[in-house]
DNA sequence: CTGGCGCTTTGGATCGTTCCAGGAAGTGGC
DNA sequence: GCCACTTCCTGGAACGATCCAAAGCGCCAG
């Protein structure tokens, strides 16, 4: 890589190709000054404050621009700004759970709406004993300008370790009790979309619906079930012996919705999830009772497998594409001169209705 | 290029607090060489090359590393040589279809076994009109060293155009017909998979095994059932009447499963997605046949839907995270010095057995 | 005692960009 | 005719790392 001469580096370039199949290095700023007659800072302001140029100026510079095929370094860019346009996204550990294919989609709607603001999401993972240690290197490393953090949900330590560092960043989750979050988040209310599936089957003339949820100490499982309570109380109904709280597998679903169908007779079921649904679809097979006509099942998160299995399940969708939208803007609040830290802001999910109900 | 002064920038920042709760800028390698007595270089040494350093110093300059928190700067190493440890993978169109779950695995193992080879995931979306757009931007502003393409099977142009552009790229997915493709390739031999499926449904005493595959069109599809009509002639049976091509959704896979049972009497189903097995659920749900006992159904994909569906869906496994180690060896090849290009590779699937057969 | 040879360590240059201070040209007021 | 002011553009310095050539040092042969 020895390029000796008097201009280091740099002359013995010009009669290199443009654009199609160049196969040297890329241009510089440098190239494409020299090309357009001007200094490498008119360039520079070509790209990014145009408006301090000539319209004269602009043109001839963007010609060469477009010439020469001309991109801004990443890396140069990165070291001078201090800034690296990248968003860090850590993938939680493996859980062939339901959470993973809501977690897909909004990754999808994240990078897709990352792109129009400027920004690439760099995924990172953090499966090791300490889940902090991802976090922490690229950070200290500079490689990413912030943080989305998804689960904040578990409770985890993330949210009051990136504060203690001042490090940027957006939750996609409610800091629930934490009365020391300052963070801006973004989060789905749980809540309103059980509450509007109970609604739905009140309105279908359910009058025993059942609920099974999670465990208590889960805070989101405690927020949706308050849905499906309130709903009922609002119309003067009893919630009593109707509700199950059971880990999120198919299994303890089915067996939950066993005993409640011997002891509370519902005629319908609200889950905290698609994967206890699925567990109730499959008790009902076994009683010989159909989905839709004989008892009535909402699920939540409107997974894949809600949409592929028999009868159809309703689910309580998520509104992702929004989330992603919003934490993307609180991103850029954030990231802004000067920096605004957002607030919180809680979306509504959406319903949608299949055979099972 | 004269820096006047000692080291212009740097004087007055000594007195910082190192590690917790730092919050100034952080530590550069002047900083710890400072502390160390030595060089930037021997530093940098100490980092990239501890071989080359005596024991004793190595160990005075990793204490002072220690204390200060260091890490290097991820734009400067990448400005000076010109890589960024970033590979970028396109998020193909959201498609809420089978592929999908098994790009999510994938991506999950891909960003691990990165992370041990020292790189991260970049990704990026293509959902404009052009799906190359996002690929150029990232080549010619040197955002990334690599990319990882994965959807090579639809016979789309990025292998091609990545070619012309010499851009460094892996692929998961064979190159099908095309003769011309150097590129290092990694894949699932899906015709051993619907082999070993159709095998295990003959060694189960079935002899009229029904295929319900993709349309003719589709380089995967007619892969996956070679593996189906293989393993039937290989016991002197005949495939005549029993295959149906289908496009990939649950409605399909019902319709063409009916047909089926009416004119051609199976007692096995061998799908090549997973989509399509559920549709032949369905169907027998249906007409009160069950799967498993009565008639055995298996899927591709081993996706989510396999594992919660009633009596469990058997389904061909594809071995993701082997395909991701592959992927980043061939990576570390094709980026090592010199580089290698790899070959390609074909991995094995394995069956997952459930309730269905 | 000197020259040669490894083994360590060093200072200067460089990667490609943006920040900063200031220069050149044009305009208007007095 | 001079100064103040705006508009447009320029060259040097800096960001923080690595590459490169060479220097210091200890040791041994001649």
């Amino acid at each position: 890589m020895s390029r000796t001469g008097a201009h280091p580096g740099r002359e013995g370039r010009e009669g290199r190709e443009a654009r199609a199949g160049s196969s040297g290095p890329p241009p510089t700023l440098a190239d494409v000054a020299e090309r357009a007659g001007v200094s490498r800072q008119t360039v520079s302001n070509a790209v990014n404050n145009p408006d301090l140029l000539r319209a004269e100026t602009l043109v001839r510079v963007q010609e060469a621009i477009e010439e020469l095929g001309y991109l801004p370094n990443r890396a140069a860019r990165n070291l001078r700004t201090r800034a690296s346009h990248l968003v860090g996204l850590r993938l939680s550990p493996v859980q062939e759970g339901t959470a993973n294919a809501a977690m897909d989609r909004f990754v999808h709607s994240l990078v897709w709406t990352s792109r129009e603001a400027g920004y690439h999401v760099l995924l990172f993972s953090g499966e090791g004993p300490d889940p902090l240690e991802g976090y922490d290197d690229l950070l200290r490393s500079t490689a990413v300008d912030a943080f989305i953090v998804t689960d904040t949900y578990l409770g985890n330590p993330q949210a009051t370790w990136l504060r203690e560092r001042r490090a940027p960043f957006v939750a996609f989750g409610r800091p629930w009790g934490d009365v020391d979050a300052r963070h801006p988040w973004v989060d789905v209310d749980g809540a309103a979309g059980t509450e509007m599936a109970t609604r739905h089957l009140l309105d279908k003339g359910h009058e025993r619906i059942a609920w099974i949820g999670w465990r208590k100490d889960s805070r989101i499982g405690e927020d949706r079930r308050s849905g499906w309570s309130r709903a009922l109380r609002e119309r003067g109904l009893s919630t009593t012996g109707l509700a199950s709280r059971v880990e999120d597998t198919v299994w303890s679903g089915g067996e939950a919705s066993a005993v409640l169908l011997d002891e509370a007779r519902p005629t319908a079921f609200v889950c905290a999830s698609d994967t206890l649904a699925m567990g109730v679809l499959r008790t009902l097979a076994e009683r010989g009772l159909h989905p839709g006509r004989d008892i009535a099942v909402v699920g939540f998160d409107d997974s894949q497998v809600a949409q592929v299995v028999h009868p159809g399940l309703t689910s309580v969708r998520q509104p992702l594409e929004e989330v992603a939208i919003a934490v993307v803007r609180a991103l850029e609040d954030l990231l802004g001169a000067p920096p605004k830290v957002a607030e919180g802001l809680l979306l509504t999910p959406t319903l949608t209705v299949r055979g099972s109900s």
